[in-house]
DNA sequence: CGTAATCTTGACCAACGTCAATGTTCGTGG
DNA sequence: CCACGAACATTGACGTTGGTCAAGATTACG
């Protein structure tokens, strides 16, 4: 979307914190394959709203992790409509797939201003072709990746408008909780209602009136860049959510 | 559906093939990792069509491959609606993530009489905790299926009912085709009716207008039990496909 | 040959998309 | 501080796509 061109000359040593964190893709608790994280080099960088981090299609030089900030995964189809895969929040990691098979299977844009770090396609693969350990974990992610996407597509093959927006509402607040990033039953949510749109596989338009829907109902509220969930139990009820 | 019980006394070193094969799951040109293949006892199974080989939320004894017919993965909501997440052909594994955590994500339905082999839960573990070389195969493939699953949000996010019933034929022609199960523009096509609509998540009625709209335009035709493409680089045009 | 399952279609209705107009927010320059 | 414009949010009116109901045709199979 914009020409912006992410600057990557940011530390070589960014933060360790995104790869062997509680969150990190590379957990764990043995010697051996906390020595090969603590010696990989990350370069960081931080890009403003609506930047195309990787592009569909297009070389892609690495693995990246969201350290700050939020970001999409999307696909633009040749009749200009947009499926966003995935919304990727602080400590999530995309691209995987790219730095192995060097291609960038989707495009990642950032939502807000975002910080990213990078790791080169040539340290992932060694990393993870000499620990089995590290591997392991990172195909534990992996597979929890695939029973989300599985849930998408329960979500958008066969939920009514309401039970979507509800739904896709869930995973943001029960991610960012687990992350601690929710004030009681707030949480921040920077996406537009276009955003909002492309992500439940609605039009602009329908979006706006389930968000209605679930509004009169003291379902949920947006207000300013803030998503309110008054009960989180009862909206889970109602679009069949099953927390991870 | 079903009641019957799969009976899991087939030998207990069934077909290495699904294992290593051209298609398996554990590829490796490492001796020693063909070494712990070979050693790897999988038990075998032949079920009727309609069989729940695994049911969601319940205990799940290990990891399947499909050795012979077709199967689905599919989700069913508490509406009574049904999404099928994927079909598995002969050569796809399934329910690694429940042979990991203990519990099946997700329900597998037989949709022709099976032939199945399963590896114990334990086995799968100690085999991708103690080899990089397979924890890696393994990761590709994990990763190949969350590109497909990405393809499917995209289809069922933001595509026609004809496309998506067009994109869903492609699919399954493609993968059948690297099979070396097509011949010329046939393929066998298993699914009912009802099968096809809980896939590209349409209602049957509407599902069945899809394909007579295709099928008036000479895209596609199912007759019987088998799937005909006269012009795949045309259907893929018009759906907007794009093979592996 | 008969029964059950599946396929197929038409008629009608509900959900969702498109268009277009108005209101609101927010950043920028005066 | 205010004026202005651009991007975004919100809504109503209306058209299209897809769902539901119900009936008859066809197929699979005992």
């Amino acid at each position: 979307m914009e020409d912006f061109l992410p600057d990557w000359s940011g530390g070589t040593s960014a933060c360790k914190e995104c790869l062997s964190g509680r969150n990190g893709l590379f957990r764990s608790n043995n010697g051996h394959d906390r020595g090969l994280i603590t010696a990989l080099k990350q370069k960081a960088a931080t890009v403003p709203p609506g930047t195309d981090i990787v592009s569909e299609g297009e070389k892609t030089p690495g693995l990246f992790t969201v350290c700050d900030g939020w970001a999409v995964r999307y696909h633009r189809l040749h009749s200009g409509k947009r499926q966003i895969l995935d919304v990727r929040l602080p400590g999530d990691s995309f691209s995987l797939a790219g730095a192995l098979s060097g291609v960038a299977a989707h495009s990642v844009q950032s939502l807000t201003v975002a910080s990213v770090c990078m790791l080169s396609a040539r340290q992932v693969q060694t990393v993870l072709k000499s620990s089995a350990g590290l591997a392991f974990a990172v195909l534990q992610r992996s597979l929890e990746e695939e029973r989300r996407a599985d849930a998408r597509s329960i979500m958008l093959g066969r939920m009514s408008a309401e039970e979507r927006v509800g739904y896709f509402m869930l995973d943001i607040f029960d991610r960012l909780r687990r992350r601690g990033m929710t004030q009681g039953a707030r949480c921040p949510f920077p996406l537009r209602r276009i955003d909002l749109a492309d992500a439940v596989g609605l039009s602009k338009v329908h979006a706006m009136r389930a968000l209605r829907e679930l509004r009169a109902t003291a379902l949920l509220e947006i207000s300013g860049r803030e998503l309110v969930i008054p009960d989180l139990v009862k909206l889970a009820k109602v679009t069949g959510y099953v927390p991870a």
